[in-house]
DNA sequence: ATAACGCGGACTATATTAGTCCGCGTTATG
DNA sequence: CATAACGCGGACTAATATAGTCCGCGTTAT
């Protein structure tokens, strides 16, 4: 699979909607359906945004997830350690050292300091990670409310809404979801 | 794994070699040992290369791989490449469509163009390929040398010369190598 | 003829990713 | 106070990718 994963989109994704949504807690079974993504999958990837400080939680009935901080200070960068645990996108094996004309241990010339090769994909990395430093929700979901019609963030509130309601007020037990 | 995987560290430590050695094939049985790698893992990295056009390829006994251009003009991003296949970073399943107050197909405006996420990866892939297209086998050669003192440089010309010797020049079937 | 070469395909083992399932303690509602 | 949905966490499974092995083929210098 690809080195930044689902779970980084799906979490990418349901963050957006938080950040549409702000003040209202959204449970992550709600998002996982609105979205037509694994439920179960995305209760897994929640408690990492969590413990990385970038959304809160509320829990009980009525609870689920509101941004901890604002969209503009939550970079993508952020989100991608948050879930994927800042895994390297090189793993420098130090090959240099297992040269045969060492016998036994290699001399220190030639372990001292970062591989050369390892530096370049170290240099690469950070390209990487630097450009996904600079983009925050807020950048991402500029692109997205300039294509969407006025009508359908109605829809999404309404939508988000009846899920919320359901839990509370009753009488939607069997509701208009027929398989 | 990481993404640059090992096949690209094994690729790229045994072109600098061939950097390092013009116009003498080397096999990649022999590079391997040099390297304490595995031969028939090397074996299938090699071919990869050739296809590239980075390595040309002669059959037979004294066989054996040289460099197919100058080592500056061959990128770190083209072995990788070469030997990965252009994989993407990112393998974004247009989670964007799948919304629920989307009634069976979703509408073009929420289609159209590439997704906002999938944007901010595919920019993140192109500054992680940038950095390694601007890198060339002569870049990383140059950490090394000058760190290694001038005798390891004739040590390997001698070793490797010993393997390919051994291979014509017969009587050296029991070498010095014990396990 | 031999031995080592590159080439290619089939195969195996291990790690990671994606996803499921279940049980726990919490909390608003009726 | 029972219920139902919530977040949390751990154990589990399935699919895929990586790393590595093995074997047989045609080629080529000795």
């Amino acid at each position: 699979m690809a080195h930044l994963t689902a779970g980084v989109e799906y979490g990418l994704h349901c963050l957006l909607w938080l950040a549409s949504s702000p003040g209202t807690p959204l449970s992550s079974r709600d998002l996982a359906e609105f979205q037509g993504i694994s439920p179960s999958f995305l209760a897994k990837i929640f408690p990492k945004l969590e413990k990385a400080g970038i959304v809160s939680a509320s829990e009980g009935i009525k609870g689920g997830y509101l941004l901890a901080r604002q969209p503009g200070d939550i970079t993508v960068l952020e989100v991608v350690d948050a879930i994927e645990g800042r895994k390297p996108l090189f793993d420098c094996q130090e090959i240099r050292g297992r040269c045969a004309v060492f016998r036994e241990r290699p001399p220190s010339w030639a372990t001292k300091g970062v591989c050369a090769i390892h530096a370049v994909m170290l240099r690469a990395e950070k390209a990487m990670r630097d450009s996904l430093a600079s983009q925050t929700l807020v950048d991402i979901a500029g692109d997205f409310g300039r294509k969407a019609p006025p009508e359908f963030s109605d829809d999404v509130r309404k939508w988000l809404a009846d899920r919320t309601k359901s839990r509370t007020r009753n009488g939607a037990i069997e509701d208009g979801a027929l398989s």
